[in-house]
DNA sequence: CATACTCGGACATGTTTTATCCGAGTATAG
DNA sequence: CTATACTCGGATAAAACATGTCCGAGTATG
C-alpha cells in the first residue's frame, strides 16, 4: 500500500478541527514530510472531492464534508486508486486444457474468494470515518490536542 | 497484489489431483504463461513449504500438505510476502506537535483501523482452502475435469 | 557410470511508486 | 486599479519493486 495513504489520512483528521484553508506546505511541516509530495497526495484527495482546494495568498485545503461522511475508505481509495488488488486474467480460457467458454458465465472460484476478501476489507475500512479517528485521538492524547494542533496550523511560528 | 499469486493458486489446484511431481515448466504450458517466472513463483510455494520439489529426471512439484490443510492466506502470503501493506511509522511523535512517548504506548487509531482491515481480508483469505476452491471447480465446469488435467499432465503430448 | 532432466539462485528489463520542479491562477495589500 | 506574494496544479526525473530471463548444481534414470 501506498506510504502517502497514512499521510492523507493524518491530514484528513488533524483538518478536523480547522476552518481556514491549511495549505499543503504547512501540513508538510507539521507531519515532517516531504512538501511536494504531500502536495501530490493532496492533489489527489481534491480530485476525489474529500477536500476543497482555495488557490490565493491565504488558500489552502480544507474538508469537503463533515469528518463522520468521509470514510477510511474514501481516502484510501483516493490515493491507491479505486482498482481491486488482485485482477482475474481468466487462465481457466487459456492452454491446451481451456474450460469452454459455456462454463464461464460466473467468475472462476478463485476470482470469486479474492473479490470476498477484497470486499471485507472494504467494508472494514468503509466502517470507520474521519471523526471517528479524531474522537479516538482525543480520547488517546487528551482531550484539546486537535484544537492545539489546528492553532499551530493557523499561527506562523514552528 | 502480484499477478503470480493468480497463477499460483490455479497450480495448486491443479496439483490436488495429481500423485507424481509435475515439472513447473509442464505447469507453464497448462496455463500459457512465462515458464521461467511460473518457476521462480514455485520456489516461492517451495520455500514456504506448501509444495515438495523433487529433483532429477522425472521430479517436479507436489503439494506438501492434504489440500485441505492449505489455505489461500497461505498461497497469497507465500508469495506476495507475509508483511501487511500497511505500515505504521510512527507520524504522531514527529513534527513541532508530536505527541509525547507517555500517550504512545498503544498503537494510533489510524494503525489499529489498518490492521483491523487487514484482518478482516485475512480471515477471508483463510478460510477458503485450496480443497474447496478445486471443488468448486469441478461443479462449474463438470465433474472429473481436474481428473482430465491431471492426465493431460501425466501425458507428454501437447 | 554417463546422461538427460529437474530445481535453485544470480542476472536484466519494464512499470509503478516516490520525489521534485516550475508555470497558472487568485486573494490580498498598497 | 495595479502589483505582489502566495497558493495549487500538472509536467518532469529518480528510485524501488515487480516482471521476465538465464545458466549452474543436483539427482533419478538407463
Amino acid at each position: 500500500m501506498s506510504e502517502g495513504v497514512e499521510w492523507a489520512v493524518h491530514c484528513c483528521v488533524v483538518l478536523t478541527s480547522v476552518a481556514a484553508p491549511v495549505p499543503a506546505a504547512r501540513l508538510a511541516e507539521l507531519h515532517q514530510v516531504s512538501p511536494t509530495y504531500l502536495a501530490k497526495q493532496l492533489q489527489a484527495l481534491a480530485r476525489a472531492g474529500l477536500v476543497f482546494s482555495v488557490q490565493g495568498k491565504s488558500g489552502g485545503y480544507v474538508l469537503s464534508r463533515p469528518p463522520a461522511e468521509i470514510t477510511l475508505l474514501d481516502v484510501v481509495e483516493a490515493i491507491d486508486g479505486p482498482e481491486p488488488a488482485f485482477v482475474c486474467t481468466e487462465i481457466r480460457q487459456r492452454g491446451p486444457m481451456a474450460t469452454p467458454a459455456e462454463y464461464c458465465t460466473t467468475p472462476c472460484p478463485i476470482s470469486r474468494a479474492m473479490a470476498a476478501s477484497e470486499s471485507a476489507r472494504r467494508d472494514a475500512l468503509r466502517s470507520v470515518t474521519i471523526a471517528g479517528l479524531a474522537e479516538q485521538v482525543e480520547a488517546g492524547s487528551g482531550a484539546g490536542t486537535l484544537n492545539g494542533v489546528a492553532a499551530w496550523l493557523g499561527s506562523t511560528g514552528t
